[in-house]
DNA sequence: TTTTTAAACTTGTATTTACAAGTTATTGAA
DNA sequence: TTCAATAACTTGTAAATACAAGTTTAAAAA
């Protein structure tokens, strides 16, 4: 009788209740249902539910108060790319637009890679993806993906127009970021950074690299990315 | 019988073994005593285990692994400046010397605030200072803090030179920072900020504006960075 | 009316039990 | 000896239960 059903129940209540938080269903600072109606209304124990909370709030979109109940935080809707949590809705979506420049597809990976590489990422090749992503119809984010080639079926055929590629890695692939690391500067945008982001060649662009560690072994995603910072901040919570 | 007995289980298990892998007890990538050895030393069941070992992961003190055990990670002895941490743990501290600016003195708080402050902090006065940090005689840190004057005796007399501000907080008056936001840009240098970091007017700065929540309620520490990321990066984990 | 008390919530901690799923070492057969 | 199957580990998920502790609400007493 049980057959499709791989992903455990904590997990898909996290996904239940993420999605309300984050589409709005729940204002922001009111609170949850609390654990025992949860448990009712998605037959669980409370265990189970309390695993989801924990998650919830490990990611930013609960808060819990002992006695009171869970308070929705809503993650802010800007640019979270600092933070763990945000990285999936990395950006509000009414104002923003994604644009793949370079739709996924698998190649070698870089002679000359920022970071280093195991073995099993080197064997496999790697999914590229370049995106330019849009807030009022100004570039204010370019992004380079390399993704080890490791048991994605379909990746490269997916659609990834204002969807998070995130969102698709954790609901399609049960591949979760669990941490990472990165390196920020500013640099002066070159010819082709300026007219990709709409500013002028020598003005100032956050740069960032970043690994991003997942449940997976050996499974890193690495990304690049441009930001112009003339009329947006980066924001992250931590 | 029981009396002082007021830490919940789970949580002297996070700190005994939290000890035992910081001190060196524990061989990184080595193996925990699995959860179930855990159990019998210990005299408490599975969950609970499972609750200390949690919070290790969150903490980065180990990775779990199905089948296997849980790995000792032994995370970064500087967290750097992205994550919950000072400044000073940004870059390595051998390399690194401050410079006081200005002394920290008590000011009134500016009209035009970044953010917004509580009423309790509006009350009381702030306490102001700016440092310069360099490493290897290059300056690339320019930091400007508004820490709010409630109940820090002595604080302005204090020697903040080659020293946390955050250790000083920690150690001497009990505050931590548990979390914090952030924005980030990248900025042109003016002719000040140029001056001090050592560049060209016009060169891209980074720019940082944070504030730090602590454990005491309504202390919010609020800081404003000038990097110089021409020789250096920002390197933050997650 | 105002204050205090108690009841009815909420989340926090903890035990016990069971089985699933991944890893490693051992055993047995080729 | 070599390889494959198995057993004995490990962590992962989940149920059912109990009580502690903090918060809110409503009832009772002043």
């Amino acid at each position: 009788m049980v057959e499709e059903n791989k992903i455990p129940q904590y997990k898909k209540l996290y996904e239940t209740l993420r999605r309300h938080i984050i589409s709005g269903a729940y204002e922001e600072g009111s609170l949850l249902p609390s654990e025992n109606e949860l448990c009712a209304v998605h037959n669980m124990t409370r265990p189970t539910v309390r695993h989801a909370l924990e998650s919830l709030v490990q990611d930013g979109f609960i808060m819990k108060k002992q006695g009171k109940g869970s308070i929705v935080r809503k993650p802010p809707q800007d640019i979270g790319i600092l933070s763990i949590s945000g990285t999936s809705s990395a950006i509000g979506k009414p104002y923003l637009r994604t644009q793949i420049l370079q739709k996924p597809q698998i190649k070698p990976w870089p002679e000359l890679f920022h970071f280093d590489l195991s073995e099993s990422e080197k064997d496999f090749g790697c999914i590229y993806m370049e995106r330019l992503r849009f807030v009022n119809k100004q570039p204010v984010f370019y992004d380079i993906n390399h993704i080890p080639n490791i048991n994605l079926p379909r990746f490269t055929s997916r659609t990834f127009e204002n969807k998070s590629l995130f969102e698709i890695l954790r609901t399609s692939y049960q591949i979760e970021v669990r941490g990472g690391e990165q390196k920020l500067k500013a640099l002066k945008a070159d010819s082709k950074i300026g007219s990709l982001l709409n500013i002028k060649e020598g003005d100032p662009v956050l740069y960032i690299e970043r690994k991003l560690f997942t449940n997976r072994e050996g499974f890193n995603i690495y990304s690049t990315i441009y930001f112009n910072s003339e009329k947006h901040t980066i924001f992250g919570t931590f």
